[in-house]
DNA sequence: TGCTATTTTGCAATCGATTGCAAAGATTTT
DNA sequence: AAAATCTTTGCAATCGATTGCAAAATAGCA
């Protein structure tokens, strides 16, 4: 085994001894501080180099209080959005200096308090959230702030009006993604949504419900759809309850790809056409939509950029201070990507 | 503001201080020990829960200089094996006490030093490794050793002998994938291969080969592509290729589904009938191969079971003493899925 | 050479939790 | 009641880097 153990990494103390200086000379050389001399200075710094030395974080994070880590909590790390939306964190924060720790949540409740425990106990400077879609209370959040670690919420972001978030407006793009439908002449549009505790898909219905309105159109209930956990089994479950009613739709605008995907899926099957006779509409704009045949419209989500405005709020809310506030609520655009599955002009043309 | 400001956490010398103990038999009781008697035991761990105390990992992590912290590196977080690899480690090191701290490389060997150098800084327990494209060697990663740091390779893992790795049998999956387009009388089988300097890449090309000499199928090396990056583009790209040569392939052996998605875009657009007149496989088995019309054949590739194993495989060698490692590398098995790209059988059925 | 002025250095405390060792307190034994 | 034993507690050092303040070393000037 070699001279150093796992324990035994290069401190400023050896340094010190080796160069028959102080550690506050080390640390202040390393620092490249004016204080120092410039002969022990680069004699430090040589040495450093040479014995491999890496500053010591945890020491660091100890005597400073800051980790210089942001937490991250999402329900789960491998869906598309989400692991884009991660990515963008990671990059930012890593070109900010900062370090970036995951945890997932998998949609419960019970995992998110223990998870904030957790990010607490690695004093982390900072957290990004996406929440649990069991959620509907905050209290657990309260924590973080009485601590005063920044909180940035990301898509799936709490009512509260005083938390900072990074999101899109989910109704305007709502509304756009139904009014194109229109446009495209449905008569009879579907709504499948989420959680109706989850503001998003809240937001996302009252976009729907609006354009409907606004066009003149009647609401029927019946095809006005929710699911706690819209997935691709949920969304062939509805598709199939509106395509076999006596009066089905002809249009479909779903709150996610997935339940898009299904929707094309099971027209497919049942031999109905689309766009002609069934147009749909996805949100996400994931991978899959330009895979699937017909391609699926949809709304970008711009997952990405998002995590790497989640990270800048956090890294202004961190140098001013908490007073010094100011965009609280980071709104991105979207826009709407007609494809196939609710193209019906181009066919004519 | 509160009375407590960011810095001012609960200390077990809080604690003590208002139960007039000292902070060690604070720190006694908290991790209820029986030295200390009953009595100030419980009063200490009311009070901790009452004050909400929440101890410091960094201290502690500073002290035992153990961070019960495994640092990922991958590539990109925003790929579906990736994604998925990640979310079996959160999960399981969660579960034994651990946190996760992730990095991507974008596939580029400086980053990867880079973040290497970061993640000793953080004290890393451990590290879980899929290599960068570019990387060719693997000198950055002696320091870890170096310094008794357990690295577990997953997936894009070095030749070298010594590494731990968690695997599979790439030779194999791919001998038995071509076998497959064999038996479904494919005549020209095409490869469409990642780096070579990659192994999985090399070995999948080696069971492809191999599986050609077996059955006595001459090697036309004009049908043995390579991408640096096997993305979608050079899927298209390489399909393009090789269906316009004067005789075509009449199957496609692809190293990811990507490639496998373009082969079978491009062959529809040119109205080439799968699988009848082409074949296609892919491998990795991503959600896309059940979306894609017709649905993409493929290997399994079990990216959350990795994870776990990945994790299991750290946590043995963190209790085991350096020279007690057993089993270096742990093999998944893998299968053949297979869908209408390559099943000409059901077919005539 | 002697006396300020300036530059360079080192001492010691700090961050929070843990632990070996010693001391104090409680209990039992003779 | 004194001695011996056992239980419970506290002191002080440790992990590694930083920093205010004081001390030492050097430079500048008469």
């Amino acid at each position: 085994m070699s001279e150093t153990n796992s324990v035994g990494r290069v401190t400023i103390y050896d340094l010190a001894k080796e160069l028959n200086v102080s550690a506050s000379t080390v640390s202040r050389a390393l620092n490249d501080r004016q204080e120092v001399s410039k002969k022990t200075r680069t004699a430090v710094q040589k040495l450093a180099k040479e014995r491999g030395y890496q500053p010591n974080n945890i020491a660091l994070s100890l005597r400073t209080n800051k980790s210089n880590t942001i937490g991250i909590m999402v329900s789960w790390i491998n869906r598309p959005f989400i692991s884009n939306l991660i990515s963008g964190i990671e990059k930012r924060a890593k070109e900010a200096g900062y370090h970036v720790i995951i945890t997932q949540t998998q949609d419960k409740r019970d995992n998110e308090i223990e998870n904030i425990q957790a990010l607490m106990g690695s004093r982390i400077s900072a957290m990004i959230v996406s929440l649990a879609m069991e959620t509907k209370d905050f209290d657990h959040f309260t924590i973080l702030r009485d601590h005063n670690i920044p909180v940035v919420f990301v898509d799936r972001i709490p009512p509260a009006s005083d938390a900072v978030r990074i999101q899109i407006d989910n109704y305007k793009a709502a509304f756009t993604a139904t009014e194109h439908l229109i446009e495209q002449g449905c008569k009879r549009i579907a709504h499948f949504g989420g959680s109706k505790f989850q503001l998003i898909y809240k937001e996302r219905r009252a976009g729907y419900l609006a354009a409907l309105c606004q066009h003149g159109y009647e609401v029927d209930e019946s095809l006005v759809l929710e699911a706690t956990n819209l997935s691709m089994e949920e969304g062939l479950r509805m598709t199939e309850k509106v395509l076999n009613m006596d009066n089905p739709p002809d249009g479909i605008f779903c709150a996610n790809d997935s339940a898009g995907v299904s929707a094309i899926r099971y027209a497919k099957k049942k031999g109905i056409k689309i766009p002609q006779e069934l147009a749909i509409m996805g949100f996400n704009n994931d991978p899959v939509c330009e895979i699937i045949e017909p391609e699926l419209s949809s709304v970008v989500h711009p997952a990405i950029e998002m995590g790497e405005r989640a990270v800048e709020q956090v890294l202004s809310i961190l140098k001013n201070s908490p007073e010094n506030r100011t965009s609280l609520s980071v709104i991105l655009s979207t826009e709407v990507v007609v494809r196939d599955s609710t193209n019906r002009l181009k066919e004519k043309s």
